[in-house]
DNA sequence: TATGAATGAGGGTTCATTCAT
DNA sequence: GATGAATGAACCCTCATTCAT
């Protein structure tokens, strides 16, 4: 039946399926069984393309970093003949945006992060050097506060995010709220985009 | 020698070295095994005692609400007779520490998020009701900006800091601080503050 | 079925299994599923009681040692008054009869070095130091060539003997010899006694 | 660049990696990915020659046979003009050399016989054989003891040194002996040759 | 209450072999 | 002749759970 010799297209699967497990259950409580049931590849043949399920893992690691990065340097383009304001909120939704339409990688890292697997995905390095990068050089250009490390600033503004993703269900149940996920998203971003642009900007600026 | 016919004691000591356990390998990564090497106490009656392993994670879980509300009541208190700036910043201060201190309740909250066990602990839930609770008491008071959602300000209260724990030490690495993790919490925490203060202050305040 | 909860005579059934299947096959040719087959004790049983095959294996091989030894010391007390030639001729003949006994000693023995699993057995340490030190006593006392060292007669003593369990079938089918197995042993034994005592008797008794 | 399509020299290549492999771990220890690593062959052109391991197993006991008569041929040629002395000298001389420099055949055989493989090597039969038969002219001639069958001769001949060459490590240790590996060796062969020539010198010529 | 014997399922990995290319 | 994709069985070991003592 399945004999088609084709071992890129047979890896691409594997890595598909392992991405999707990986997320869902973490390393250690995905099987290679799991992982060949999902992608229909025998636990024999994978392990044959990959030698290792740590490999493996490491494998799908590497794969998320792909198409990661280009939030922030799409974002970064736009930059250019905008106003301070403008551009600083344009990053902000595009990573709200990111993080919001992402279902494996935020996984995966937290996922690598408890299991001890690796301090942190490529994409995540990125994101991180990529935005303190950007706070700098506004600092340098007098556009945000240069009194406030990047590092506070980096942590909240994707903080807040990260948190927001996490447990807005249960704030939904807890706190009673009426209105439907995605109306909450957008409230949550208008609010947020608000309240962060207001720290951001220079004190001689106001 | 240690044969003493005490269940309370076995219970106890159990519960302590499986909350240590999961807090480090998470439920899937735990072995009755290990929680037995780790306690002393016999697999066989441990399961005697707690009778399924999934159990014996319940019940951690409920062990963990405990020490962990009193970080708000206690800052609550202590709001009596103070200006709003003070207060507020003590239940930052409070929330800061207490999870710069945490070691196991964060790791399982995540854990049981990730692999889907609980949706959240009884203490998470407590802190974001008993938080969200204070910030409308003080909105209503006047003392902060009524224009944002309470859920709103606890992500930006919280993220920051549960990202900032999380991170330090990468950020430390990538961006080359020559602090110790004790100096920059130190500067985190300060101007956390700063800014976190200059976002909720009311706008009619000002 | 086999619901006798009795922990010593398992082992002891799985050690002599494993004897066997050691002896014929060697460690990596013996399965753990092949010592279950042939005790009628089930693999994870066999893991929970000696939890590696590898520990296992150098259970079997500390068992070995227990009745090896003896040949050598009751050899040796009969020693007490009689000749030499009577001494030396019982010895030897120990060493041969316990040798055309042995069915799996020798054989794990072999295993064990060429699988460089471990230098030497318990046993065979103490046959060739026992044997070095009556060699040497008898040196000392003048009833045997001290112009040989031990390790040289040693190894006439045994080499031969090894050698020839080894070797009498195919002596047989090449060398067309038409006696029985039995009797060719009493052929070898005898000349290799003769000849034996020819060589070590010293030069000054000639 | 390597793939010249040499099945010729490819073969050889795999004979050669396959004899070390099998002579260092055995059959059951070596693994055709094993052979293919040595060789630089893959595991599916190594059946493809050889169609199976077992078949390759055997192509390897085959080869082995080649040069190893020829240290008792030689030893033979030589014997003519020389007196008996001289010519057993050599031939034990040079049986000793064979032992100590051979490294693979030894334990290829000693794996055969316990690996239930093969029973003799073709190499073991020519030898047994080939000096089976010198002893049984020499007996014949007169030159050495008729009355102890050629069999206990041979058995006395390489048994020992057999004996020595595996136990020579284990006695330098427990014998607490101060020389070299090489200096012991001199002392072996040295007294082992005088002690032999003493037992096959016949009665009637001393 | 407490131990540890016993089970059976499943996990990662190795391996000889087949077969399409 | 040569490669490596693919399979399926076997291997050692871990684990949650049951049960006799």
């Amino acid at each position: 039946m399945r004999k088609k010799r084709d071992g890129e297209e047979t890896k691409m699967r594997v890595l598909q399926a392992a991405e999707e497990a990986f997320a869902e259950k973490g390393y250690a409580g995905t099987s290679l069984k799991a992982v060949s049931d999902r992608s229909g590849i025998s636990v024999g043949l994978i392990l044959h393309h990959f030698s290792t399920k740590e490999a493996l893992y490491h494998e799908v690691l590497k794969g998320l970093s792909a198409g990661y990065f280009r939030v922030l340097t799409e974002a970064g383009q736009g930059m250019a003949g905008h106003s301070f304001q403008e551009t600083a909120a344009e990053v902000l939704r595009r990573t709200f945006e990111f993080w919001r339409n992402d279902t494996t990688h935020h996984r995966i890292s937290l996922w690598s992060y408890l299991e001890n697997r690796s301090t942190q995905t490529d994409a995540e390095t990125q994101l991180t050097t990529g935005l303190a990068e950007i706070i700098t050089k506004m600092q340098a250009a007098g556009s945000i506060d240069p009194s406030v490390s990047p590092f506070v600033f980096l942590s909240m503004i994707i903080g807040p995010i990260q948190f927001w993703m996490r447990y807005r269900q249960q704030f939904m149940e807890q706190l009673n709220l009426k209105e439907t996920s995605e109306e909450l998203d957008a409230i949550f971003l208008d609010q947020f985009l608000r309240v962060t642009e207001k720290i951001m900007k220079s004190e001689e600026l106001r």
